[in-house]
DNA sequence: TTGCCGCTTTACGTTAACGTAAAGGTCAAA
DNA sequence: TTTGACCTTTACGTTAACGTAAAGCGGCAA
């Protein structure tokens, strides 16, 4: 009942990316895999955190930004004062994320004002035919 | 009752930019204001073009992207063709948003998650008194 | 034993998105 | 007229996030 392990092809395969950049994910410290000599070792907790950089970087998030989510998913042994600053750091996030949102949904609106206006182009080109017809 | 028009550094400190970041996003094309002899004169929708690729940059847009999302907004002088292409591509950025969404409400979930550990091990912080108490 | 496969490290190359000088033009106030 | 506040162009520097060799180790199938 152990949990699945996976090579760093296995894994390169199964999220589509490169084994560079999960390497260099962990060379910038958002990984720790185990190793069996050489070879890194690689645990579902991993391919957990490999998926969030992936989610992070699909809406911009630096590599940076994507280490420090990882962090606040840890084990973690704070003290009092290093919970409070994760707290305040969660707060951030979710300020940003609201921002994004928010971001997302204005280019929606003009998403949809540009099509319209496509249609109504279109419309005008398809001959001479009006458009209310 | 015509329309405003702004220097470099006007728009530079409304929007909270560099005049360099605004010249580099002329030289790559998401740009063009007007000339009074060698001085730059920006137009209100200059200004639109600005905060766009401000807001696009905010969840994670490439200038290129930005770039395309301003030529969607633009008075287009398409033929049918072309037309189509642009509803290709505005279909593409909706999907692209969907997906973005769905990202950023996973990312909200896992905050959730981890102000929750936060504030469970807050509690068993403050001294022996039991969590329940 | 050879050869390939997959893993490793080291290291230089590349692209995007500006930052940061350097050098100079213009125009109004002092 | 000189200073200062803007504006301009040109050009090299920088950071992030990998890409792309190059060179080598370990196992195993032919």
């Amino acid at each position: 009942m152990q949990s699945p392990t996976y090579s760093i092809s296995d894994l390169a395969r199964e999220l589509d990316i490169t084994t560079r950049a999960i390497r260099f994910y962990e060379e910038q410290g958002l990984l720790s895999p185990e190793r069996r000599g050489q070879e890194r070792i690689y645990s579902a907790r991993d391919k957990v955190s490999l998926k969030l950089i992936l989610r992070g970087k699909r809406i911009g998030f630096s590599l940076a930004e994507c280490r420090e989510l990882i962090s606040l998913y840890d084990p973690m042994g704070g003290n009092q004062k290093q919970l409070n600053t994760m707290l305040g750091k969660i707060a951030e996030r979710r300020a940003q994320l609201e921002q994004q949102i928010l971001d997302i949904q204005q280019m929606q609106i003009e998403l949809d004002t540009a099509e319209e206006r496509c249609h109504a182009a279109l419309a005008r080109t398809q001959s001479g035919r009006p458009v209310g017809a």
